[in-house]
RNA sequence: CGGGGUGUGGCUCAGCUUGGUAGAGCGCUUGGUUCGGGACCAAGAGGCCGGAGGUUCAAAUCCUCUCACUCCGACCA
């Protein structure tokens, strides 16, 4: 055990020693991701855009069963649309990038690369929405999005993203109100069934909200260092930008109006979520659901007969599930188990001359690092019931290290004492004002996360930098 | 955008102070022996030293500029 711990250091930074050059070394060494020749725009390897891909199913599924079709927008937005919502053109003008020419040609008007698709997609409902029969109107694109971030870290932040961007809009008011909050939900529900994520829901604060926003609702996830992760968001945009880009409709009355209207969007972003919430110093470590290999079978003495046959037999057996062979003869066995590892393969099955004499194989967990000897006549059910094991104590696991990192403060010194002794989310009361939150930010270095949902007695109703009553509990944390 | 760090075979780095024929380990290729936690032996291939200028008989090394990556802050999904 110990040597294979050093074993491991050697392969990758230890995460207790520099968080952030584990997470970057996890992904370079699992294939995850690399750096391309452009300045804050990242390659997503095969690896990677597997992970992707099953995460963009899983919810993709979840936005069809709720009613929502897919769509597709163009990638350039006009400065004069992008400047149309004025709250909007300043939260993002910058960081858009722009295109001025077309071949050698300036162009009359320049364009700027979605940082979001809001005003574009406002221009084109405008000339499709006329009744109140057409409504709601449920659509939702997959694309990519470009920000000129000034620091990037892989998955983290990049200036170019992949991600979903759903538009709705509504007859009322309360109606899209509604959406955003199923869409929270959805969003919350799938990352916890499927990235195994805890997450904290709730209202992102006036100064966080997105730009142009009604109100803007988040889910934050905590990370193994103790930072917070704004893992979705779904804005409830009002009429803001119906009103600015003249949506109208003629509604059940036969009056003129505006629609409601909402957006969400979760992203590329989540991978990163899934690596700093699971990961280990033996590297990547995947929920089944997501992982594009849930079982990897290492042939032990592979060249010895019967081994080989064996192995692509229990392949077969596993029918189902993604399962991947390594029959490699270029490297060692317990290199090959180091290497799935890393990877984050949630599972590993040894066969070998000894467990075919015994019509066994070895199963081992990577989540637990346990090892068992399972019947051959055993192994489809033993694998299933497994990884539907493994994606539960994940969850349980990542709930428990989010709940041991979650702490009350009442006062500004406690909350930096308790931070610096245990870093993480911070429970406290806010009394609402911007000038406690920016004090707030100035003195611990945390912003306010969240006003969740789920409000709790935390044994005071004094706003913890200003002391007046009544306050609101609030999730504080250092974010990403 | 402010502050720090780093750029030399695929990777990690030495060499730079004091200019003089580019090095190591790992990885890679081939062959062989191995195989239950990162195996071993042998033989090979691979770099005009991030880029551009300058100084010099001569630059990885000195000077100027520049680019990239990275960390910490501010800003953001």
């Amino acid at each position: 055990m110990s040597k294979e711990k050093q074993q491991n250091i050697e392969a990758i930074t230890n995460m207790e020693e520099d968080f952030a050059k584990w997470y970057t070394d996890v992904i370079m060494k699992a294939e995850l991701a690399d750096y391309s020749p452009i300045k804050g725009f990242m390659v997503i390897r095969p690896y990677g855009f597997a992970i992707w891909e099953n995460i963009k199913n899983a919810y993709d599924k979840r936005f069809k069963e709720t009613g929502h079709e897919n769509m597709y927008f163009p990638l350039l937005i006009p400065e004069s649309l992008l400047k149309k919502e004025a709250e909007h053109v300043e939260g993002f003008a910058p960081e858009v990038a722009w295109v001025t020419h077309g071949g050698d040609n300036e162009l009359t008007e320049r364009y700027c690369v979605r940082p979001t698709s809001e005003t574009i997609i406002c221009s084109m409902y405008a000339k499709w929405l006329h009744t109140w029969r057409q409504l709601p109107f449920l659509y939702n694109q997959w694309c990519n999005v470009v920000r000129w971030e000034k620091t990037t870290r892989p998955f983290l932040r990049t200036s170019e993203f992949l991600w979903q961007e759903g538009h709705t809009l509504h007859e009322t008011e309360p109606e899209a109100q509604a959406e955003t909050m199923q869409m929270l939900e959805i969003y919350r529900q799938v990352a916890e069934e499927y990235l195994a994520v805890p997450m904290v829901v709730g209202q992102k604060s006036e100064k966080e909200k997105f730009a142009g926003a009604h109100a803007t609702y988040t889910m934050e996830a905590l990370m193994h260092d103790g930072q917070a992760l704004q893992s979705g968001t779904s804005h409830n945009l009002g009429q803001h930008f119906t009103k600015a880009f003249d949506i109208m409709y003629t509604n059940r009355q036969g009056e003129r109006e505006h629609p409601y209207h909402t957006s969400w969007g979760i992203s590329t972003r989540l991978i990163g979520a899934v690596i700093m919430v699971h990961g280990d110093n033996s590297g990547l470590m995947l929920p089944p659901k997501i992982a594009p290999i849930q079982v990897v079978i290492v042939p032990i003495a592979q060249h010895k007969e019967g081994v080989l046959d064996h192995a692509y037999a229990l392949k077969d057996t596993l029918g189902e599930l993604r399962v991947k062979i390594d029959d490699s003869d270029a490297y060692s066995p317990g290199w090959k188990f180091s290497q799935w590892e890393m990877k984050g393969v949630p599972l590993r099955i040894e066969i070998g001359p000894k467990d075919i004499q015994n019509e066994k194989c070895v199963f081992v967990r990577r989540d637990t690092g346990e090892k068992f000897d399972v019947l051959l006549k055993d192994v489809a059910q033993t694998a299933r019931e497994m990884l539907e094991e493994i994606q539960k104590n994940m969850l349980v696991r990542a709930t428990k290290m989010r709940d041991e990192k979650t702490q009350v403060a009442h006062s500004i010194d406690e909350t930096i004492e308790k931070l610096k002794a245990n870093p993480g989310f911070i429970k406290a009361m806010w009394c609402g004002s911007r000038e406690c939150e920016d004090k707030l930010k100035e003195l611990t270095g945390t912003s306010i996360r969240c006003i969740p949902f789920e409000q709790e007695n935390i044994g005071s109703d004094q706003c913890i930098c200003c002391g007046q009553s009544p306050s609101q509990m609030v999730y504080l944390a250092r974010a990403y």
